[in-house]
DNA sequence: GCGCGAATTATTCGAGCGTATAATAAGCCC
DNA sequence: GGGCTTATTATACGCTCGAATAATTCGCGC
């Protein structure tokens, strides 16, 4: 009758692992590897817990699809905010989303698979275009602040344009470069991103990509 | 004891059901909904019969893959050879694949949910390769056949980095513009698409964009 | 240091899973 | 058109699923 001895956690922590424990079982398992038994164990905790923090799995599902954008965002802005003028932080924002932590098959088959339930539940379209949007307006603001540096006038109609190809382009080098990976060399996959995206914006060849520190 | 009455199909049109039961099992409950015993109703047979059909379930799963990817490609490809020039077949390619078909969120949750599988299973991981490869072969092919005609000389490494941009490109916007269809209008995603192309491969603007029959 | 609320475990439930096997009906061949 | 092959159905098996409930142990406030 012996019971297990357990810790009482915090309620921050306790989601946090439970989320973190989700995500592993969905990268490791499949999504419908993910099951409550499994998660459970991964988080060192029994099944009956998951409900006592999540009124479904599904809303747990919900909440890891949210953390995994949320990283993936956070990585590439903290790169790029880290640039001393317009132009450096397009180009570092730029880098960061196709190479690591971003560019990890982990993480794409985390998204892949949030992806796939976007057409089928609602809850999950809704973190999608949320998290679309606010990538897509982060790039437009990196975009017209490195025009104005540049002195180069832009219609916003043409800044939009602009946005949403270079996002479509990151997103691309992104699944390109994560999918198959061992067909690139180290910088290769920053190095065309860089030269293609400047191609887009009509730059000067080397105006993004040359090196500069 | 009355059993159903039932027909007896062709090997080839019984597995052709039973792929596109499938399909229309994991577009509409996701990867795990599709189980043996929902396809089979969608079908129209009972669930026993996969098994005759298919060694496993998992089989199942990568012939119905296959039958995805190849669609897709088959879909461009077929618009591209209707052009008369290199330049049109070109612009024919990248239009067809920000087009419906190829623009169908339905295609896309099928491919987002095997996609997610390729780290998982090896098996899902080669035939991703297989099409990625092959698809990146004709995007270089008409590229190439492009340049020739534009009687602009390009280094095959020069070739292959246009090829992975573009392709990334067309990627990108694809995904972009199925999943956030609501917020282009018509033509607004294969516009976008030629002209970032042109910019890409340094073109002249209208070069490929302008409209032209 | 004790009691009490609540976090956590343990157990149970009915449903549904993929697979295996046996019974049966369909339809081609002669 | 009767017999044989086999595509198809029917049924059963052993597991695992997500969820609900009951039992327990933790650890904070006093």
């Amino acid at each position: 009758m012996n019971r297990r001895t357990y810790h009482r956690a915090s309620e921050a922590e306790r989601r946090e692992d439970l989320i973190a424990a989700t995500l592993d079982c969905i990268a490791e398992f499949g999504i419908q590897g993910a099951t409550v038994r499994q998660i459970a164990m991964r988080a060192g905790v029994t099944g009956g817990l998951i409900r006592h923090y999540f009124s479904s799995k599904d809303q747990m599902l919900q909440a890891a699809y949210r953390k995994v954008m949320a990283g993936m965002t956070e990585a590439a802005v903290a790169a790029a905010i880290e640039g001393e003028t317009a132009r450096s932080r397009l180009r570092r924002f730029i880098v960061a989303n196709v190479t690591p932590p971003v560019t990890d098959p982990r993480t794409l088959s985390l998204w892949a698979a949030f992806i796939s339930h976007i057409q089928i539940d609602q809850s999950f379209a809704a973190i999608h275009r949320e998290n679309y949007l606010s990538f897509l307006a982060a790039l437009e603001t990196l975009l017209s602040a490195f025009f104005v540096e540049e002195k180069r006038a832009l219609s916003p109609a043409q800044c939009r344009t602009y946005a949403i190809g270079v996002n479509a382009l990151v997103d691309g080098l992104w699944l390109e470069g994560t999918l198959a990976a061992d067909t690139f060399a180290e910088h290769e996959l920053a190095e065309n991103a860089l030269v293609s995206v400047e191609a887009l914006l009509r730059l000067q060849p080397g105006e993004l990509s040359a090196e500069q520190r």
